[in-house]
DNA sequence: AATCGCGCCTGACGGC
DNA sequence: TGCCGTCAGGCGCGAT
């Protein structure tokens, strides 16, 4: 499932090919993700021109003179670079076509991706206005994140994998940076000390910059079409080895659930 | 304001 | 082999 490493590696990989190109043609062969594909999109976009291809939390924008196009993956999607005329298999919902004889193509089996449009700056839009910090962002702090969790009773998982205090932070990545930084996921957040959220905030950063460094060395090629673009395996210390050894102490990971999400730990390393 | 839990959707997997 | 139930999961949203 895309997480922030996996839509930033995206990102990366599709720009170069999309960037300072018109768009000629829009194909919608499925309006219905997890919201519908707007009418009257492909008239907005068509001739248009990408004019910067950017990310906030796991929403891709590609902006173009007259607003801004939302895309986000949701669970399943993947985006590729295609030749225009690749005939379209299952599950791919939407092209946007270039003038260099390119596609970009977006796939997605569970459609609980998206793709919206936003007239005004992007900034302002509905899913966009009340995001937390960008975790990898100088905003995205130990002091923030501490006064943030003060009077919080929610697990400290719960509480990064919350949109409005950090983004980007999915459900694989909070268990991996909980474990590096040896905080126990359901422990409550407003009890978490400054200090320890120093190491917590460190942890997530780690966690995710690493993620992306693979990424781009794991998934070097956006064009071409052998099948979807394989998410990298990044090695996971924790996320779905239940009963395996821990990498640190060897005791058995453990697995609970925390906000219907499956979670996993180290109960002798995390406290 | 904070928290809880629903629902969207399909593929994979286990049991019979 | 085939059918069916269950689960996973991002994340906005309505209910409490």
């Amino acid at each position: 499932m895309p997480e922030l490493p996996e839509v930033e590696t995206t990102r990366l990989g599709i720009t170069p090919h999309i960037l300072g190109h018109k768009i000629i043609d829009v194909v919608i062969r499925q309006r219905k993700l997890r919201w519908p594909i707007p009418r009257g999109l492909a008239q907005k976009l068509q001739g248009q021109t990408i004019q910067a291809v950017e990310r906030r939390a796991k929403y891709l924008l590609l902006k173009i003179e007259t607003g801004t196009l939302i895309l986000h993956l949701g669970m399943s999607g993947s985006l590729r670079i295609l030749p225009a005329n690749t005939p379209a298999e299952k599950h791919d919902h939407f092209d946007l076509v270039f003038n260099n004889g390119l596609c970009l193509r977006l796939t997605d089996p569970r459609r609980f991706g998206a793709v919206l449009w936003s007239k005004e700056p992007v900034e302002q839009h509905k899913l966009i206005q009340h995001l937390g910090p960008e975790p990898l962002s100088e905003a995205f702090n130990a002091n923030d994140l501490y006064s943030k969790s003060r009077g919080r009773k929610v697990s400290v998982k719960q509480f990064i994998m919350d949109g409005k205090v950090v983004v980007g932070v999915g459900n694989i990545y909070a268990s991996e940076a909980l474990f590096l930084a040896g905080i126990h996921p359901k422990k409550a957040a407003g009890k978490i000390s400054a200090e320890r959220y120093e190491l917590l905030v460190s942890s997530i950063k780690k966690v995710l910059a690493a993620a992306i460094e693979q990424g781009g060395t794991t998934l070097r090629d956006f064009v071409g079409g052998d099948g979807k673009p394989g998410y990298f395996a990044q090695q996971l210390n924790v996320y779905g080895r239940t009963s395996e050894p821990c990498s640190t102490c060897g005791q058995p990971i453990k697995q609970l659930t925390l906000g219907q999400r499956s979670t996993y730990y180290c109960p002798n390393c995390q406290h």
